[in-house]
DNA sequence: CAAGTGTTTTAGTCATATCTAAATTATTAT
DNA sequence: ATAATAATTTAGATATGACTAAAACACTTG
């Protein structure tokens, strides 16, 4: 007899910003630190261990001591789902209402708390259920499964000679935007990469050469021009 | 020398709330009392008479010890504002994402408070500046002033002859506007008072007569057929 | 006009989420 | 291995917004 539904989420804004930021952490590195989350979410050391307690006696997170969280299985779930919400909200927002790619972020980081399932179901039916928002990140399907985008690559990985397509900028901050946005560099833009220094790679975008920082091509993911 | 911008309100949820209701209520009353304020909110009277001290504080009410309160102007301001939102809301949701006009009003509801002004400006663009909601709610402007609609009446008040268009339906209940619904009587519907009785009247809608209760009829608004 | 009834306010608690300062644990370097 | 440094946790405080119980006020009725 099932007395609660665990998979219906009670959870507060600030709640969800932590998994939130648990889970960015946990992409690369194996637990999230407390200096670490502050620093992210922008509050005290201390604050973040007096909710990370709470979220673990929650079962969203699994804390060790002094020695950081990752997120359960029921936290990974909640944290896709507000990735979800964030996404295609910065999608409908660029294309149902005309917001520019530096305008998304900040929007849909407050509504991704309160718009319901049915929203959320809507907006991706109007949209043709995306597989990638404005800056090309991937968006997690209804089922909180990322689309599979084998041929996605680094940039920075690749040698002289490369030709492919812009599929994704990683980046939220808008002055950054901007700039890619002035150098034409968005998903969609073919470009071939001509030169790489110490420091930063020469490539070809539009027929026209720019030299690129290590700093921003970082940034860049592609795919090989296919067809 | 302006420290601070007064117009720019940074309330929480609760005391928009709590602005709102004040809102309703001195629409038809001089004051809003605590108690009727508790009964609307959902919250015990005591919580009341805390929140309302605080907003008398702010200068958004008030308020007048064991008597009610009124709003400001800027609390006026604050409360028209967010009756903007949740009109446009509701009319974008219902235009846009094809919600029914029975479900806009619990998601309009909580997204009200947290959009921003530039995504009220995109929605009130997109929609083309509507002068109603779904339900014929008149939206206030961007200036927060009401459209005006001289012709507006109660279907209530009419009698035995009046011919005229419904421009408003005045409920928030689901069951209640399924039934309106159900019935053709939504906004744009033209029909006739053939016969007024104690406590129903008979009208002609779309060429059948249906027999109409007070509690129905009261909450239905109209316009003389023009044209 | 005094008494009783009902509304409103005050007082004291609780939960959430933050803070600072102090104490504790872990890591790094000598 | 120990001492210094850095990260983390605990303790105690603050602000918001809710609660209950008790006191104060206002209205209505006898």
């Amino acid at each position: 007899m099932i007395l609660f539904d665990m998979t219906k989420k009670i959870l507060s804004e600030a709640q969800e910003d932590y998994l939130k930021q648990i889970y960015f952490l946990t992409e690369t590195l194996p637990l999230a630190g407390t200096q670490a989350l502050a620093d992210k979410l922008g509050v005290a050391p201390a604050s973040v261990t007096v909710m990370i307690q709470k979220l673990g006696d929650m079962g969203l997170v699994e804390y060790e001591q002094y020695k950081g969280v990752r997120l359960s299985d029921s936290g990974l779930a909640a944290a896709l789902e507000l990735l979800r919400h964030h996404r295609l909200l910065e999608t409908f927002l660029h294309q149902a209402l005309g917001y520019g790619w530096d305008e998304v972020h900040e929007e849909a980081e407050k509504l991704e708390h309160y718009i319901s399932e049915t929203f959320e179901a809507r907006m991706a039916a109007w949209l043709g259920h995306p597989s990638r928002d404005p800056h090309g990140d991937p968006i997690p399907d209804s089922n909180l499964k990322f689309p599979l985008h084998p041929e996605e690559t680094r940039l920075i990985d690749h040698l002289v000679g490369f030709e492919g397509r812009i599929v994704r900028v990683g980046t939220q901050d808008r002055d950054e935007l901007n700039l890619f946005r002035q150098l034409g560099l968005v998903p969609g833009a073919t470009l071939s990469v001509l030169e790489a220094t110490d420091d930063a790679l020469r490539v070809q975008l539009n027929k026209e050469p720019y030299l690129l920082p290590h700093s921003l091509a970082q940034k860049l993911w592609v795919e090989k021009e296919s067809l």
